[in-house]
DNA sequence: AGTATATATCAAGAATTATTGATATATCAA
DNA sequence: TTGATATATCAATAATTCTTGATATATACT
């Protein structure tokens, strides 16, 4: 059985994604760019808290960041997410392995 | 910021797809069914530990079970993965939430 | 330069999750 | 009924992940 390389990628995203706080964070990013300072009033957590989950999520590749001044923008990665919704499908149509000729 | 019953179901089955010895039975189960026995025999693991992971899926609502004889039979629940990809895709455009109007 | 703010990182402990080997249960076959 | 096979469950340990409070770093403001 393969668990190649493609879908390191698959885990990685998908266990970034699959805790309450990093849904919470993810779910708001949703909306939009947000700053650490943003998503700790939203969430009332502790800023290490917060920093922690970011950290996660972003070499997961799940989010991006870019800084502007002292703060730190986080969106979510797009790509990211339409390659794991892919996954996801292929997953459910059975096509997974390179053998199959799905699609 | 919400993290309503909806996402709840979205947390089980991340969570439960979020670990490499899940990932391969499912990927294997994508293929169709299989009982324990073929996925020890696919797998080479021990039987404790595929059972352990089975019943992660199967509680997480991502497989399903059918018993005949003394095998059980494991397969993919394809409406979990696909409202998982529905999930996904929402997040994608920024319309997880109730407010938004999306599609 | 000195101070304040935003974020990251670290170390220790807490909590959760996975592994292992053993045992239990249920079904079939002789 | 006896023995074999398929699977589930359990208890103890191991491993991983999360939390907390403290400290570090970098930027901006005066």
């Amino acid at each position: 059985m393969s668990t190649g390389v493609a879908n390191k990628k698959a885990i990685d995203s998908l266990k970034a994604l699959a805790e309450p706080i990093r849904l919470e964070i993810i779910e708001s990013l949703s909306s939009g760019e947000k700053c650490v300072c943003d998503l700790m009033q939203e969430t009332g957590l502790a800023q290490s808290k917060i920093s922690f989950h970011l950290k996660v999520l972003k070499d997961a590749g799940v989010i991006t960041d870019r800084q502007s001044g002292r703060w730190v923008y986080y969106q979510l990665d797009i790509r990211t997410l339409k390659s794991l919704q892919n996954w996801i499908k292929k997953l459910r149509k059975g096509c997974l392995n390179e053998a199959s000729t799905c699609e």
